[in-house]
DNA sequence: GATTGGTACTTGTCTAATCAATCATTGAGC
DNA sequence: GCTCAATGATTGATTAGACAAGTACCAATC
């Protein structure tokens, strides 16, 4: 279905940015929250199990407090918090660097990396059913669009406008 | 930049609708801020925004409370309290519906139309900036292939795993 | 070794989002 | 007309997020 039917706007868009835009956003929301129905019932937000898997992949070493918001999906400026709420599950563990006192590394304890062992497969599941249907070659080319929205994209948040 | 190197990824993707599914929620974060930079300085936020654009769009007649949250591009639950905000802002109007009591209809004031006037043509350069390098080609085939995800997705949504 | 600028968080405070429970109202069946 | 489930919206309590200011620390210079 159409993006403007979806909405059931009145009017079509003036451009196609546009409407690529809040396409963009709405299906990017769907696939929000298809991952949240999976994710949410384990007693985790979809950001903490973000930071699950960013410190899954950093392995042993863990990660600056710091380093962890810029691979998150979504920025976020409270990942202090986040991952407070992640050491109170106790699912991470924090410790102060020794060669540079100003760093925290988070590593991911034990129950962390087996709470994301079981969300491993019916995510997967999960994301196939919802874009499954898409085929490879879609998928591919779906990528690569999106890949190149973000170049103009994070040129254009980098230099912002003087309204 | 491809998203696995962009966050800085330690293994490869093991689906393309993995990747699609992450690429598709950093796109669209990215697209979301660059439309706050616009926005929230006027003091409203991007949710609020879409809220007026929606009564906008519906006219003189207004719509009912839960009939803009069906239509906003991120769902929210807390549709009656933004309303609420817009309402102490002045932005829009609220009234029982007479025909059916049980309904709230809910209507954009001239305030609120002027604030969005002000908006238009500043978002339409942003996100002219922000997407405006792709070419209609790559826009068109873009939101093509959103169109067909969230066929996908809705069905998804719409019948929940039993996990 | 004191100072200065910058980095890496952390904390306080306020605002906003979420979830469950509630209320008024309606329409359908008896 | 009376019950009773369903609808539309609201409220209360908890949790989370946003922004600004602050703390601790490092590295380089004077």
């Amino acid at each position: 279905m159409p993006i403007a039917e979806e909405l059931k706007q009145s009017r079509p868009f003036p451009a196609k940015s546009q409407e690529a835009a809040v396409a963009l956003m709405r299906t990017a929301d769907l696939v929000r929250r298809a991952v949240a129905a999976v994710i949410e019932p384990r007693g985790i937000t979809t950001q903490q199990y973000n930071v699950l898997r960013i410190l899954r992949g950093a392995g042993e070493r863990g990660l600056p407090t710091l380093e962890i918001a810029e691979r998150m999906i979504e920025q976020t400026p409270g990942i202090t918090r986040l991952i407070d709420r992640l050491e109170s599950k106790r699912l991470v563990s924090r410790e102060r660097c020794t060669t540079d006192r100003r760093q925290v590394f988070c590593r991911i304890r034990s129950e962390g990396l087996e709470l994301l062992e079981t969300l491993d497969k019916p995510l997967a599941e999960s994301e196939q059913e919802a874009l499954g249907s898409m085929g490879q070659q879609d998928l591919l080319q779906l990528v690569e669009l999106l890949d190149r929205a973000r170049t103009g994209l994070s040129a254009a948040l980098l230099a912002p406008r003087t309204n």
